[in-house]
DNA sequence: GCGACAG
DNA sequence: ATCTTGTCGC
């Protein structure tokens, strides 16, 4: 795929200042309500048989696309996982080098080369992009999830195992029980009214077993086209059984190997 | 100046 | 993100 805004392919050799000022207006054009996002009803995580039809049910399933980055040196590389009805269509690989450093508010502008170069690959239209990266959850609401959403103007979202900002509704120092969700509000560090809702501590998995007690809750955002609440159920949808959603784990398994 | 900070 | 062995337990 190619994107359609152009305007907002992320160029690493920009000042931060012109950086964030392309955050700034990626936001504006951002929609953050359902629009176009697959119902979380159709997205299935196991194929679902047709037994009267002998055939399957869920032929046009949304496809719905992992992406992940791994690093090697001086080279970035992407891995861009495709899945419909929990099948794997197509696993693509981007690569590009390395041009600047981690910069907590810029990760777009250090991974998108790669995920560019990856989802030129891809030959299958997804529904949905899911990131291992922030969405709304952002100091000007623009984060990778939302970038690389408004750069194709497709459907995205977020999930991050560390909030980068904003303020939790209630405490997440005690551990959560499985499926508790707590919103994450624009406090004083966010380009957003105050209170504005930015996304949900999820705990997705919890007492995974007898000895492990704890697993920390993930933290996930809108991207582009998807309300909060169904960015939960979309997560929700992607992930039975583990906490991250199955496609960013799959697009984390395939930027490993990538590398090799 | 101090503190905070996705991957 | 990345550097890295074994180990405990389902």
């Amino acid at each position: 795929m190619t994107p359609v805004n152009p305007e907002f392919v992320p160029d690493p050799d920009a000042s931060r200042s012109e950086m964030k000022a392309q955050q700034r207006r990626l936001s504006s054009e951002a929609i953050f309500t359902d629009k176009g996002c697959p119902s979380p009803d159709s997205v299935t995580l196991t194929e679902t048989p047709d037994l009267d039809n002998h055939t399957s049910v869920t032929a046009d399933d949304p496809i719905v696309v992992g992406i992940d980055q791994a690093f090697e040196d001086d080279t970035a590389v992407s891995a861009a996982a495709a899945i419909q009805n929990g099948e794997i269509l197509e696993v693509v690989c981007g690569r590009t080098p390395l041009s600047i450093p981690y910069i907590p508010g810029l990760l777009a502008f250090r991974e998108g080369e790669p995920i560019i170069d990856a989802l030129a690959q891809l030959t299958v239209d997804p529904d949905l992009l899911v990131f291992d990266g922030s969405g709304r959850i952002h100091y000007r609401q623009a984060g990778i999830a939302t970038h690389i959403g408004v750069l194709y103007d497709v459907p995205a979202i977020g999930v991050t195992k560390n909030l980068l900002c904003g303020t939790p509704a209630e405490s997440l120092e005690e551990p959560l029980s499985e499926g508790t969700q707590v919103a994450i509000r624009a406090d004083e560090e966010v380009d957003a009214e105050a209170g504005t809702l930015l996304g949900y501590a999820l705990q997705t998995r919890q007492f995974p077993n007898p000895t492990v007690r704890h697993v920390n809750p993930v933290f996930v955002s809108p991207g582009h086209q998807v309300a909060p609440k169904t960015t939960i159920r979309l997560v929700g949808a992607l992930g039975t059984g583990y906490k991250l959603p199955a496609p960013v784990r799959l697009a984390d398994r395939a930027a490993a190997e990538c590398k090799r």
